[in-house]
Formats: C-alpha cells, sequence, structure tokens
RNA sequence: GGCCCAUUGGUCAAGCGGUUAAGACACCGCCCUUUCACGGCGGUAACAGGGGUUCGAUUCCCCUAUGGGUCACCA
C-alpha cells in the first residue's frame, strides 16, 4: 500500500518538473524505428561541439567514424552537441560541416548548415531535442531512478573541499546525496517554492563491484561501478553530455561510438545509463589522443600552444588535404603504408579498429612531410599548378600574380621528370614552392642575396661559357652533350671515375662547371634540371645573369 | 591523491610463448649521377626495471617506475 503511494507521488512529482512534456518514452520510441540494416553494417557518428575550433584530432575521430560506417555499408551521422551554450559559436556548424567535406568525410545524414539537417531520426542538434530528453528523464524521475537536486553550487563546493580534506572520493552519492531521500511532498513544495533544482540520476552503482566491457581499441577494460549520482538535466533544462549521448545513440541507433579516450573514464556512467533507461548498449571505440613531444614527455597537442593542432594550419601552409588523411590513416593503421603502395584511392583502405594503437601516437610533422612529398610528386604538373595557385590565391598574392602571368613556365618546372619513374620530391607543401622558384622572376632574383661568385675559376668558366651559350638546343641531352664538350674544352673532366684516378690532370669536374652556372643563373646551388630552367628564363634573361659574372 | 589506460629504436609501428625482434620516416655511409634531387645498397639504434609462471618469455601474472586520461549544472 505504502510502495503504491509512493509511486503515485513520484508520478505526480514528474508531472509536476516536466509539465511541458506532451510526448511519452514510448513515443519517441515508436517515433525513431530500428535501421533496417543487417548486423555487420556499422551506424556511427561524428558528435563535435560547436565551438568554432576545428582541431586535427576531430577529423582524426571524423575519420575512423566515417570509415568504419562507410566500408561496412552503414550509416555515419553528423551530430551537433550544443548542450554548453556558453560555448556556442556562431557559424561553428557549418564551418565543420564544410572543413569535413574538404578532407573527403561526408556523413549520410545530420546537419547540413547551422540550421538545417537531413535524415530520419533528427533533430541531429541536441538543443533541439529538450523535449526527448525531458521525457526520459520525466520517466526516470517517475520510477524514482531520477531525483530533483536543490544543492546550490556554494553547498556543492563546500561539500567537496570537506571530502577532499578528509581524503575521500569527492561527489555526490551516498549518503552525501541529501536530495536523493527527500520526500516527493518535499521536492514538491520547494519547487513550488521557486528554488532552483536539477535532475539527477539516483545511482545504483556499488563502487565495490565491477563493470567490464569490451573496448573496440582498448580492449577488455574494468571499471568500478559508478555511485555518483551524475547530474542529466542542468540548471538551464538542457541534458549532460552524459544524458543526451545514451538518449540520442539508443534513438538514432548507433552501433558503434566512436569518440577521444578522453570519454573512457566516464564509461561506466554511459552504461548505468544506458542499461537504467532499458536501451541496448552500443558498442564502443575510444581513439588514442594525439599527442606531441615537449621535452621529454608527451602531451595532448594544444589548440593555445600548437598551431598544428589546428586544422587550418594545415591550410595556410598549404598541405594538400589528401597528405593530411593519408597521414591519419596510416596513423590509424600502420598497414596503411602497405596498402598504399598497391592501391591509389586512401578512402577505399579498410580500417580495422582493433589493429589500431592502444597509446597515444606523437604528431610526426617529418613523417607528414614524407608522405606528402610523395603523393605531391606523382601528381601531374597541370594538377600541381591548379592546386598551388588555389592555395597561393589566398595565402600569397604576390606568388599568384607572378605565376598566373607565367603559367606556361611554371608547369615546365613543375613537369620536371614527371612520369619517369623517379619523379623529384621537391614539395611538401605549397609554402614550399615560393622558395625553389622565384629566382624565375626578376622581381625577385635582382633583390636576392647573391651566393658569393667570386673566384677566378668561377668567373673564367662564365666567362668562357657565355662565348659559346648556344640557346637552341632541341633537347636536354644535346644541351648537356655541349656543356660536357665545353667542360673538357677548358680542362675540367667529364668522367666521375677518370678524374677520381686522376686529380690532378683536371681542374675539376663537369659537375663543379655545371654548379656555377646553376649559381649564376639561379643563385642556388640546388635546382631541377637547368636544361629546363634555362627554357623557362629564355635566351635574354639566360645571357644578363651570365654576364652579371663574367668579365669581358 | 583515487580510479582507469598505456609502455618495442629519435618517431610511427609489426609481433600475439620458441623470430638473426619486420617495415616506414629521420639520421649516417657507399653507389648511381651534369647540379640538386630521386633511386639502389648498407649501417647506427628498441622489447622501461624487478620478481614470478614456464623447458623457454617482448609475448602470461604481480610489483615498481614513467607517461597519458579522468575525477563539473564542459563537452
Amino acid at each position: 500500500m505504502i510502495e503504491v503511494r509512493k509511486a503515485i507521488n513520484m508520478r505526480e512529482l514528474a508531472e509536476i518538473i516536466f509539465k511541458d512534456v506532451t510526448k511519452s518514452v514510448q513515443d519517441y520510441i515508436e517515433q525513431y524505428p530500428d535501421r533496417n540494416l543487417d548486423e555487420t553494417q556499422i551506424v556511427s557518428r561524428y558528435a563535435p561541439s560547436p565551438t568554432g575550433f576545428q582541431h586535427i584530432g576531430g577529423i582524426f575521430a571524423a575519420l575512423v567514424a566515417q570509415r568504419i560506417a562507410t566500408q561496412s555499408g552503414g550509416v555515419c551521422f553528423l551530430r551537433i552537441e550544443d548542450t554548453d551554450q556558453k560555448r556556442e559559436v556562431d557559424g561553428a556548424i557549418s564551418d565543420t560541416i564544410d572543413t569535413m567535406h574538404k578532407y573527403g568525410i561526408d556523413f549520410n545524414e545530420g546537419m547540413v548548415d547551422d540550421v538545417t539537417s537531413k535524415g530520419n531520426y533528427g533533430p541531429y542538434k541536441q538543443s533541439e531535442r529538450k523535449q526527448i530528453y525531458h521525457a526520459f528523464a520525466k520517466e526516470l524521475v517517475a520510477k524514482g531512478l531520477a531525483y530533483p537536486c536543490f544543492a546550490t553550487p556554494e553547498e556543492l563546493d563546500e561539500l567537496r573541499q570537506q571530502q577532499v580534506e578528509q581524503k575521500i572520493t569527492p561527489g555526490y552519492y551516498g549518503k552525501f546525496a541529501v536530495y536523493r531521500n527527500l520526500s516527493e511532498q518535499e521536492a514538491i513544495q520547494k519547487i513550488q517554492q521557486n528554488i532552483p533544482y536539477i535532475i539527477r540520476l539516483k545511482s545504483n552503482g556499488n563502487p565495490d563491484k565491477r563493470v567490464n566491457f569490451h573496448d573496440l581499441i582498448k580492449g577488455d577494460i574494468s571499471f568500478p561501478e559508478n555511485n555518483q549520482d551524475i547530474v542529466i538535466i542542468k540548471g538551464d533544462g538542457l541534458p549532460t553530455y552524459h544524458f543526451a549521448h545514451a538518449v540520442d545513440d539508443a534513438l538514432m541507433h548507433t552501433t558503434h561510438v566512436t569518440r577521444g579516450e578522453e570519454w573512457l573514464s566516464s564509461l561506466p556512467i554511459h552504461i548505468q545509463l544506458f542499461d537504467m533507461l532499458g536501451f541496448k548498449r552500443p558498442e564502443f571505440a575510444h581513439i588514442p589522443t594525439i599527442m606531441k613531444l615537449e621535452g621529454n614527455s608527451k602531451r595532448k597537442l594544444s589548440k593555445r600552444k600548437d598551431a598544428e593542432s589546428a586544422v587550418t594550419y594545415y591550410e595556410e601552409q598549404g598541405y594538400p588535404v589528401i597528405c593530411v588523411i593519408e597521414y591519419l590513416l596510416n596513423i590509424i593503421n600502420s598497414s596503411y603504408e602497405q596498402w598504399r603502395e598497391q592501391n591509389s584511392d586512401c578512402y577505399k583502405f579498410n580500417i580495422e579498429l582493433d589493429k589500431m594503437s592502444k597509446s597515444g601516437a606523437l604528431f610526426d610533422i617529418v613523417k607528414l612531410e614524407d608522405v606528402s612529398k610523395e603523393i605531391i610528386s606523382k601528381m601531374s604538373a597541370d594538377e600541381m599548378y591548379d592546386l598551388y595557385t588555389k592555395w597561393a590565391k589566398q595565402y600569397d598574392p604576390q606568388m599568384y600574380d607572378l605565376v598566373t602571368q607565367n603559367e606556361k613556365g611554371i608547369k615546365m618546372f613543375f613537369g620536371i621528370d614527371k612520369g619517369t619513374a623517379k619523379p623529384r620530391k621537391d614539395f611538401a607543401k605549397w609554402s614550399d614552392v615560393k622558395d625553389k622558384i622565384v629566382y624565375l622572376f626578376d622581381e625577385f632574383f635582382d633583390t636576392e642575396q647573391e651566393n658569393a661568385l667570386a673566384n677566378e675559376k668561377e668567373i673564367e668558366i662564365l666567362t668562357k661559357y657565355i662565348k659559346v651559350y648556344n640557346h637552341n638546343f632541341a633537347n636536354q641531352e644535346e644541351w648537356f652533350n655541349h656543356l660536357k664538350d665545353f667542360a673538357i674544352g677548358i680542362g675540367y673532366c667529364a668522367n666521375r671515375k677518370e678524374y677520381k684516378n686522376n686529380k690532378d690532370a683536371y681542374k675539376g669536374m663537369v659537375s663543379d662547371v655545371a654548379t656555377v652556372i646553376r649559381v649564376a643563373l639561379t643563385h642556388r646551388t640546388n635546382t631541377p634540371d637547368l636544361f629546363v630552367i634555362m627554357q623557362i628564363l629564355g635566351e635574354k634573361k639566360v645571357k644578363e645573369r651570365l654576364k652579371k659574372f663574367a668579365t669581358s
């Protein structure tokens, strides 16, 4: 009899707290039916907060989520977790979507811009799902599994302080959770007095018992059960992450929750929530954090300290997006590298969660550069030209103007060694290009600090070379043969072995001659094939530059 | 501090009780070479430490150390 009356009271309390809730839990469960997928098809999601900062770790997490769904023929959706209104930034949602799209990551369902979405399991923005959370919270209160808590932030602070002093686990639980045993009448009374409150879960967990589960990346893990009466609905009426996660992923029928490993330790809470709400638990995969080495210790890539944590960094530096993706794939599964040798489309690579490293990888920009150089070296000259000019237009307008005015020459330059078995690997990113090509333009060449080309030997070479210079060779080979003859004529050797065996007989190697000409023409000791560079420069410029050092 | 997770060369990492402990990047050397590259060949370099279990431990267990995560009305 007493039990029945209590149940009636709890239902009444729930009605008073959630008086605006019109639909029942059952209504929602019916509204979002099971997806018609077979067991192997994965439903995953990327669920960022719209804070306006695109972190490289976000790309990493989204890539994992999107790949496992897509490769299984499943669904990956984008859900916006905007339950913290203080942190929200305007335009962040479309910025997220644009960034992901740029990196080849698109979603089957979810938000498509700041306000609209597609898919049948929406809304996909948590702030628009308040009614849904309330319906489930109401049900919990009615069942006596959740309750209003009237503790003020000050009281909570004080409680925490005392607990810390006494060296006991801090938090709102057990005997410290004073409002969990408030009678329904007392609670109703306080509500009617307009005393602010939040809704807490009435935890049934026992920390002496353990929950076991299997994480798809981390393997078997065991935690003490959660006994904290965690907040599920905040003072502003919005749910906490934990509650929203359980309700959403259940209703949206997520089969695989992939997220950063910072969530691992709250997994006992989430599992408890799924159980108490009567939901089936999804699979979990906690992705290791991308780290950075500072001194001798690893730490999380920091938004404040590390420029490379921002996705915009890679854009500004001009790393082609595909290179960043391939580098990330390489971190996800190191077998990617081998696979890539046989395949070209990185989006076809099947990732395997259980082969992912359990600990966080250091972000290795040197490795990224290598991956990037390899990819760029395989691009056609036209492709490079298009990507470079697109980048330069935004990040280096001066170069953009120069390059677009000299399209033919620049394409010739980008085309050096293209299509051969051993293409050059000059560029890791578009910001590398400028230094490697500016000498083609007088605007830069004339003002560059010149390498010293002053000794007699060098001046002699140039003085003599200009006299025999011929701009009209048909190809590199003819041109080089001419250079060789010239070098031999002035006492240099054209055969390395011979030179080595008989150094005293020569002034130097033909390579020494080439170097002198190269420096005169480019101010650099390191450039691609000289013949092509001369062709790009044109006869007039070549002669001008040679003459500068030559004596008459 | 409590609770979790991790620990193979400088970095990313194979390995799943018996291996000369892969491979890639970086570095060094040699070769090729008109320069610079590319490429080829070779080299330096690792199982955090200590106990067990076992005929045998990088692999399994325990302890220690180190690193990371987490302990909010943030996600």
